[in-house]
RNA sequence: GCCGGGGUGGCGGAAUUGGUAGACGCGACGGACUCAAAAUCCGUUUCUGGCGACAGAGUGAGGGUUCGAUUCCCUCCCCCGGCACCA
């Protein structure tokens, strides 16, 4: 089931490319876009790609940035282009604020989502510079006073002006350029900068402050530039120690800690204290300093309070061919002009092969040849597709109405909608279900829906990983093999002591567990454990291998144990509806060990029943259900009553399984009497007068530790477990000599004694 | 570097709100059935000592809180995933 829930998640990216393929979908993505275009929802501005100069196209970045090597530092080029965009950041404020509501998804997506809309208070500042300015923002105003130089990114405009007559900066910004292109070591990367040169007025004290490039400002959040106050940012402290620049205490630190501008040390940056060395702002606690210094820069008009977003605008552009074409057509004369309502959709011609040389539109003239819509004159259609995040941010809300052509998506949409369960891998934590919730917003903002989420409950899915082998070759390039082409041997304790491929019985490495990649050759398809088990079987084995959010070594062991139980299951039920007893009973004709059974049967019930639904643990649902099969299977019914009893209970374990293994379930319930399908039989319901007990066991521990169990009646008191206690046996011997204390009982549960 | 998730028998995992650690399954071992094997069924299976009843140790390491900690707190180590030096 894990496989069948990986195809689940799969149905975002399938639902992505079936809808790219389909013109009805395009149709109203692009009606859709048309409407947002004029709205000024969606616009158009110069945006980067990272472009190969050897191959000439686009790549994509994943291509880039994911370790892989296929292109890294000098073989990419940043190329500005321009693009659509939807005003996400509008709604950034709303989707931060319904993540609350979302009581049905995961803690952990919820965190991702806020720590990437990411929202910060501070205040913007503008510096003058010459006869330019620096505007930065920063959540730390009342450190103003503390500011000792200015850091701009390396794409910072001042930056590029600086480096005209300055060669060697030129060189520096070249370079910073290039190292960015690799951000997933950005992390321990050194920090660089270089003097501009250039001088920045403190809107306040009226001081000239440097102004540096420097490699750890970027251009993409807030607004490329910093004023650094090396005394309360760590970031600057580092940097101002490396160049020699000057650090400034501005906040007072607790009465234990001395400041040294030579080390950094924790508490420098932290909320306590007052302001100091700030003058008429001395002497206010933090945010009171913020506050006033804000109010002096606003009567200067050098600055003001703002809220920043990380989350940024989403460039809907994507530079090829599989995609939704956004229907635009360009004109000398007349400008962009959206395609008229009746001649969408602007459907893809399907006999391009891309060749890895860029996208195959922009060199199909069928495609890009077009008659301005305005003037009539020739003009060129936008060759550029939409992103496939557009098609799965609403392919759902299409499902409840694929057939309307006539809108969008109409009343039944509000039917169906929101999702009741939504479910998907890890990754799609971030990208796609924020741009859904966005999408989702949009509709409803224009009129054509009334939810405010799309998705009630989430599940995310671990991911599933592999072993990895290879062999690497003489210039130590890794040639990967499939762990389904390895022949592997174990010592005694299962660890691996070596592998030889399977194809030429030569030695291969072991590398590791790691998600299943193409990479990575490390894929398993279950399809091969499809034919050989049957699809039952293996959804059962993977569903019970581990509860679903977890990341899960694929194994095969204990498949064997799946279809094993499936077989016992098989020839039990047939067994009992061969023998034709049926018959209703009254529960209180059942005695002893039938009675206890029934409890088991209604314990599991419930059991299985919040396993699957509240708790999505499948794994302890199925273990639940095959305890309560092993019970019955061990049971030996005499008498109409008692078989009358195995009928429920078999009743209940087919209903209880068929969610896990449709096919089986499906039989064995015709098998029992069913006329229509178990999936319309509806869940067991628990019988709560089959749950009461006779006895429960108590546990007795003496000083915490277990010393003996007791059958007692429920509802026992203190006094009266304690006097049974004391004569068991056991306990009374780790009692002797020694002074009861304290005695704790959780009731029907446990009892504690503590003595010494 | 930062953020998130983890670390429990030979293995996958369970223990839901601080209350019996190891459910369920795999594997292994022993037995029944069989001429034999497979399949099936029964039993044992955290480690150490003991014939046993039991006793001691034990949930990555070390400390703490508690009558009681896999669960809560502090410090640290390791693994997996994500990333944005976010001012």
């Amino acid at each position: 089931m894990r496989t069948q829930l990986r195809q689940l998640g799969f149905a975002i990216d399938w639902a992505r490319e079936l809808a790219t393929c389909d013109p009805d979908y395009y149709r109203w993505n692009q009606w859709f876009f048309l409407r947002l275009l004029k709205r000024g929802i969606a616009y158009k501005k110069t945006g980067t790609v990272n472009w190969d100069p050897v191959d000439q196209t686009v790549l994509a970045n994943e291509q880039v940035i994911d370790g892989r090597g296929w292109r890294t530092g000098a073989l990419v080029e940043k190329r500005e282009i321009p693009m659509y965009y939807l005003r996400i950041t509008d709604y950034a404020d709303e989707l931060l604020a319904d993540l609350d509501t979302l009581d049905g998804w995961p803690e952990r997506v919820r965190a991702m989502q806020a720590n990437w809309i990411g929202k910060s208070e501070g205040a913007e500042i503008v510096f003058a510079c010459g006869n330019d300015s620096i505007k930065v923002f920063t959540t730390r105003p009342d450190t103003l006073m503390g500011a000792t130089f200015m850091a701009v990114a390396a794409e910072h405009p001042l930056a590029l002006k600086a480096a005209r007559n300055n060669a060697k900066l030129a060189a520096f910004i070249e370079q910073c350029r290039k190292e960015e292109v690799s951000e997933a070591d950005l992390g321990d990367q050194e920090k660089k900068g270089m003097d501009t040169g250039l001088k920045a007025v403190h809107p306040l004290t009226g001081e000239e402050l440097p102004v540096w490039v420097a490699n750890y400002v970027l251009m993409g959040y807030g607004e490329g530039a910093i004023m650094a106050v090396p005394a309360h940012d760590e970031r600057d402290f580092e940097f101002a120690g490396k160049y020699g620049l000057p650090v400034r205490q501005v906040i007072s630190l607790d009465d234990k800690q001395e400041f040294d501008p030579q080390r950094w040390q924790d508490g420098y940056a932290g909320a306590s204290g007052r302001l100091v060395n700030s003058g008429e702002f001395d002497g206010l606690a933090r945010d009171q300093g913020a506050q006033a210094i804000v109010a002096a820069l606003e009567k200067r008009d050098a600055g003001r309070p703002r809220t920043q977003f990380r989350l940024h605008d989403w460039g809907i552009s994507r530079q090829r061919y599989w995609g939704c074409p956004i229907p635009i057509i360009h004109c000398d004369d007349c400008g962009d002009v959206p395609v008229p309502e009746e001649d969408l959709p602007v459907v893809l011609p399907e006999n391009l092969v891309p060749d890895g040389s860029g996208n195959p539109l922009e060199k199909d003239a069928g495609f890009v040849n077009a008659d301005c819509p305005q003037c009539g004159r020739a003009a060129r259609r936008e060759t550029d597709t939409m992103d496939t995040f557009v098609d799965s941010s609403w392919y759902f809300l299409r499902y409840a109405c694929h057939d309307n052509d006539e809108a969008m998506v109409d009343e039944r949409a509000g039917q169906w909608m929101p999702v009741d369960q939504y479910i998907g891998g890890i990754e799609h934590a971030i990208l796609h279900l924020l741009y859904a919730r966005y999408w989702t917003k949009l509709m409803r903002d224009e009129g054509l829906l009334s939810i405010d989420e799309p998705f009630s409950r989430l599940l995310t899915q671990g991911m599933v990983l592999a072993e990895t082998y290879y062999r690497a070759d003489d210039s130590g390039r890794r040639q990967w093999f499939n762990p389904a082409d390895v022949e592997v041997s174990r010592d005694r304790n299962g660890q691996i002591s070596s592998a030889v491929a399977r194809a030429d019985g030569r030695p291969v490495e072991f590398g590791g567990v790691e998600k299943m990649a193409k990479s990575k050759n490390n894929g398993v398809d279950p399809q091969q454990l499809v034919d050989r088990y049957g699809a039952d079987t293996v959804r059962l084995f993977s569903m019970f291998a581990a509860p679903p959010e977890q990341s899960l070594e694929w194994s095969e062991a204990g498949v064997d144990g799946a279809w094993r139980f499936l077989r016992r299951l098989w020839a039990s039920v047939n067994s009992h509806a061969d023998s034709g007893r049926t018959r209703a009973f009254r529960p209180d004709q059942l005695s002893g060990q039938a009675a206890d059974l029934r409890r088991q049967l209604h314990e599991t019930i419930a059991k299985v029943g919040d396993d699957m639904g509240r708790r999505q643990m499948w794994n302890t649902a199925i273990a639940a259900i095959m305890e309560l099969c092993n019970a019955l299977q061990r049971f030996r019914p005499e008498g109409e009553a008692e078989h009358g009893l195995m009928h429920e209970a078999w009743e209940a374990v087919v209903r209880m399984i068929a969610p896990v293994a449709p096919h089986i379930s499906e039989a064995l319930w015709r098998k029992l009497g069913g006329e229509h399908s178990v999936f319309s039989a509806g869940w067991p319901e628990v019988d709560k007068t089959a749950l009461e007990r006779a006895a429960v066991t108590l546990v007795v521990q003496v000083n915490g530790r277990v010393r003996g169990r007791l059958e007692v009646a429920p509802g026992i008191d203190r006094d009266s477990a304690l006097d049974l206690a004391t004569g068991d046996e056991n306990v009374a011997r780790h009692l002797d000599g020694k002074t009861v204390r304290k005695v704790i009982l959780v009731p029907d549960k446990l009892l504690n004694i503590v003595a010494s």
